[in-house]
RNA sequence: CGGGCUGUAGCGCAGCUUGGUAGCGCGCUGCGUUCGGGACGCAGAGGUCCCGGGUUCAAAUCCCGGCAGCCCGACCA
């Protein structure tokens, strides 16, 4: 009868708690190439509905979704020096193909821009062309030295969004509108994710990119997470690629071009952003299963009940499952509580008798009777509240672990177990150096009131140091 | 690619020192009893002991050579 705890606590040993909810929820598998994800259908539902949630917002931003290849021709990668060499270690590529050698190597693509970039050039003509919003939905694949499953596979899933504007003040507005409309948006209302808004300094920018947005987040065990990241490219890859438009006055311009992602190391991101010893929790606005109604025995009574408090509840525009299985009913509480549901509805004879059922929260386990025919009334909002509850929490964690300081040594210290939030100024090169020897980066520079900059030589600038994923 | 470690049932491991019938826990199958916080009994199924070679009457075990994986670093959505 006593549980014993069925996963290793975080305290414990971090990494191993995250391995145990990855495989306890049933989420992923290691695949039988090194670094490669099988994602189980509960990973996946989770990773669609994310993608649901993200998808819609591109459209209202104007993108278009469209397709491009998964091969790459190996030429392409060169036309742009820095971002082959930023990708050139981590590239797989074919060599051998229907049985012979082929000619030219073909490359498993990291990203698109060279692809996309190509047939930008071809598509865009006049400033009339302009802007060309695209997104696709796809597979990229980085040969990364230590995978981790969804924080770091060889391959992952992905939306790479690449657009073409007349204008360097069009680009770089298209790019902070996806970063705040889209990405941000997204985390704080349906991932209950809170995070640092900011650009990477040049030393980890996106390698061809003039400026790199980023989102970063902070995880139960103090490391950051970049959750999403929005590039200007400048001009760097319209002119690699001759994505050049005419203008209204007649003469040839050069494209300015934007790139964004978001991937499915976000299902890592929400483990180790709200998981707790008791597994997962996700938060009710993503959740692919929002309720899940649990009849105490299987019995006939009580299974009848539960499929009216679940018809109800779908009818309230509630997601919903039913688990009126065999076996005990700790073991399933177990099994739901892992997988993070976000509320629990049980129903059992005892209740029963008195027209009531228990409504257990996830995300604070708190229990309440409610009357039968209430659930579906009191649902919706409940769920709303733990919403709310679980990005205030998230919120709090993130504000308690950042801890100002003015000296790099200062900075190392907190970075062992939080983030650091420094001048700018007081870094430096030599500085940045320095954080490496222990594993630390400067992941965001940001503006003292919080706001974006718009270049990294703007004066007065505060950064975040950390540790990260 | 440097440093440390490990390959035995689906998963986690013991057995190896001292060679001799392939084991344990969880999971899985069947039946029964259970079910308000990981239930229990009984009966079962499941193995190229990573691969190749050597020593030996006999190798999971000893020797040689491969291969694969894990952890720590450099790289990274």
């Amino acid at each position: 009868m006593a549980s014993k705890s069925v996963l290793t606590p975080q305290a414990e040993d971090f990494p191993r708690w995250y391995q145990d909810v990855v495989a306890k929820a049933e989420m992923a598998d290691n695949g039988p190439v090194r670094g490669t994800m099988v994602i189980r259908p509960y990973g996946y539902a989770i990773w669609e509905r994310m993608q649901a949630e993200m998808d819609a917002r591109i459209k209202e931003a104007g993108a278009q979704n469209a397709y491009f290849p998964l091969f790459i021709p190996e030429s392409y990668f060169h036309r742009e020096a820095e971002h082959v060499e930023g990708f050139s270690p981590e590239l797989a590529v074919v060599t051998h193909a229907g049985g012979a050698q082929l000619a030219e190597p073909i490359v498993v693509r990291p990203t698109s821009e060279t692809v996309i970039g190509e047939f930008m050039a071809k598509w865009i003509q006049s400033y009339r062309d302009l802007p060309l919003l695209l997104n696709q939905w796809s597979n990229v694949v980085r040969w990364e030295l230590r995978p981790r499953l969804f924080l770091r596979s060889s391959e992952f899933l992905w939306q790479e969004g690449h657009t073409a504007h007349a204008t360097y003040d069009d680009a770089a507005a298209y790019a902070k509108r996806i970063h705040l409309e889209v990405y941000n948006d997204f985390l704080v209302n349906v991932l209950a994710a809170p995070t640092y808004l900011g650009i990477k300094p040049p030393s980890e920018r996106f390698a061809g990119a003039i400026n790199t947005m980023t989102a970063e987040g902070i995880m139960r065990d103090g490391k950051a997470l970049q959750m999403a990241t929005s590039h200007e490219l400048g001009q760097n890859f319209a002119r690699a690629f001759d994505v050049y438009y005419q203008s209204e006055a007649g003469q040839a311009e050069l494209c300015f071009t934007t790139s964004w992602g978001a991937s499915t190391r976000l299902v890592g991101g929400l483990i180790m952003l709200h998981g707790d010893d008791n597994g997962l929790v996700v938060p009710p606005r993503l959740a692919p299963i929002q309720v899940v109604v649990l009849a105490v025995r299987d019995e006939p009574d009580v299974n009848e009940a539960c499929e009216k408090v679940a018809t109800a509840l779908k009818a309230a525009g509630v997601r919903v499952a039913v688990d009126h299985g065999r076996g005990s009913f700790g073991r399933r509480i177990t099994d739901w509580e892992i997988k993070g549901v976000p509320l629990r509805v049980e129903v059992g004879p005892r209740d029963l008798a008195e027209g009531r059922v228990t409504i257990v929260r996830r995300d604070d386990a708190q229990k309440s009777a409610v009357a039968l025919d209430a659930v579906a009334a009191i649902a919706p909002g409940l769920l709303e509240s733990v919403q709310a509850a679980m990005f205030e929490s998230a919120r709090r964690r993130l504000e308690e672990s950042t801890h100002d300081v003015t000296t790099i040594h200062e900075a190392l210290d907190v970075a062992q177990t939080g983030f650091a939030r420094l001048a700018w100024s007081a870094v430096g090169d030599e500085g940045e150096a320095l954080l490496r020897t222990e594993a630390v980066t400067v992941r965001c520079l940001l503006r003292p009131d919080g706001s974006i900059p718009v270049s990294d030589t703007e004066a007065g600038l505060h950064c975040i140091v950390a540790k990260s994923y």
